[in-house]
DNA sequence: TGATTACTTAGTCACATGGCTAAGCATGAT
DNA sequence: ATCATGCTTAGCCATGTGACTAAGTAATCA
């Protein structure tokens, strides 16, 4: 596991935003433009545009301009770095578990002896 | 996928910081006082107990004070919440290469006719 | 009892975050 | 040429975050 990643600074940051994660459910079914994806909020234009910068920021989304419509579009595989994490944690969990298990059938095996 | 699921904001939000990352890395090896926790920390008390303070809010930890000792644990499954939310996501993603997929094929189809 | 330990509370501070309005500026439509 | 659209920039404001010091409290040790 990674010591100190910086990135997972930012991805888990992005992740911990109602608004943003809604922004990520909808690219995930597709490219949009900035408008398109603003719709459903009720969020003047900058604080909107906020956010998608963090987004793109953390790596998880991307846009390009075309005349005047900037289009977003989902980073695939950019959450692998966050998965990835979580992943870790889990099997550090587990070997806890086991060692613990091993901890106790020694103990028991002692006291039978 | 939950609508707006208020904890993965807590959860996502304590993951984004390194500090706390480390805490929980550590914790995944079994649990430990405060001070034990805080030592490889060059911070304040304060501000560390500042850190553990979110981590229990987000429900990743509990913590237990037994004399003037407080023991701090992992919750199990904590971090289900954001591993399914990555999961789901990373579904959306894959029903939106099918449909391009198919598309694709059917494009590909109707040409040849 | 008195000192030490392990937090805990209170208060301060700098900076980041997330929202807003107003105005600017290309691009595309008429 | 003019106007509407789609951002974009600039600047402001309230609140949240993460750090600190200093002082307080409760439990344990000598």
């Amino acid at each position: 596991m990674a010591k100190h990643d910086p990135s997972l600074d930012t991805v888990f940051s992005a992740l911990g935003d109602p608004t943003r994660r809604a922004i990520l459910e909808r690219l995930a079914t597709g490219p949009a433009s900035v408008s398109d994806l603003s719709a459903p909020f009720a969020m003047a234009m900058p604080s909107f545009m906020g956010h998608l910068k963090k987004l793109e920021a953390a790596g998880l989304i991307t846009s390009d301009k075309a005349g005047r419509v900037r289009t977003c579009a989902l980073v695939p595989g950019a959450f692998a770095p966050a998965r990835d994490w979580l992943s870790a944690q889990k099997d550090l969990w587990n070997a806890r578990l086991d060692r613990f298990d091993a901890f106790v059938t020694q103990l028991a095996k002692d006291q039978s002896e």
